[in-house]
DNA sequence: GTTGAGCGTT
């Protein structure tokens, strides 16, 4: 399970963004999704830290906390195939 | 500005 984190500053790289996840254990995937259509930033951004008392750590502490301007909302990411009905 | 890809069918 990885970790989803929302309402991101829409500037921000994944190497800021690892940057800051990093003080609080080891990285091992991270992933900010653009949109397919436009190629724009999306907001939030999905990682995977090395284990789950790291993931937590990273949850309880950058959970509501500000960041570049903004209150990130970090929390356990759901499965991608869970996919709301698209008209195909 | 809050849940990722890919393919118009894997």
């Amino acid at each position: 399970m990885g970790i989803y984190i929302g309402n991101l500053n829409y500037d921000v790289t994944e190497e800021e963004l690892k940057a800051v996840l990093t003080a609080y254990g080891t990285v091992q995937k991270l992933h900010l999704p653009v949109d397919r259509e436009t190629g724009r930033k999306r907001g939030f951004g999905f990682i995977d830290m090395a284990n789950d008392t790291e993931e937590e750590t990273v949850i309880s502490e950058l959970d509501g906390a500000e960041w570049m301007g903004r209150q990130m909302k970090v929390n356990k990411a759901r499965p991608r195939e869970s996919r709301p009905n698209k008209t195909w």
